[in-house]
DNA sequence: CGGTTGACTCGCG
DNA sequence: TCGCGAGCCAACC
């Protein structure tokens, strides 16, 4: 948990404090963790912990999705299962099974966001993609 | 060490 | 508005 944490583990430090009910996207977990372009990294390393849960067994993977508010996880097979997951803690699709971002996008607070010491053009890319 | 991979995104037509 | 292709880049082996 130090300051020279590789990115893999400031990725699954953010997946961690995702609330129940809510979600992030690829993209912006990405940028929390101080590199906006490398969303499908994120995608790489959740996967990589689920072949090997060991380090953090609760982690609520099923909180991150992509920027259309859809499942990214069917062709591994963990599709269904992740929409169970997340239907069980309140989170709904709509017809066609996208979550309303509107609604169950988590936006950090302002304080937790600051503690991450981001640098300035990486808070701006932030900012656009919590407006829809 | 370097090529390959991929739970993604963006921009252009 | 909507596909689709090209770009992306840390991890993995």
């Amino acid at each position: 948990m130090s300051a020279e944490d590789n990115f893999r583990d400031r990725v699954l430090k953010i997946v961690h404090l995702i609330p129940r009910a809510k979600v992030l996207t690829y993209g912006i977990v990405a940028s929390l963790s101080g590199s906006p372009r490398a969303s499908r990294i994120v995608g790489g390393i959740l996967h990589q912990w689920g072949l090997q849960n060991s380090l953090y067994p609760d982690l609520p993977w099923q909180r991150v999705v992509n920027q259309k508010g859809g499942i990214s996880t069917h062709r591994i097979g963990m599709g269904d299962l992740q929409k169970k997951l997340l239907e069980e803690e309140g989170v709904f699709f709509d017809h066609e099974e996208k979550i309303p971002l509107k609604k169950f996008l988590w936006k950090p607070s302002d304080k937790m966001i600051k503690q991450l010491a981001l640098p300035d053009e990486i808070l701006c890319k932030l900012e656009t993609k919590f407006d829809l």
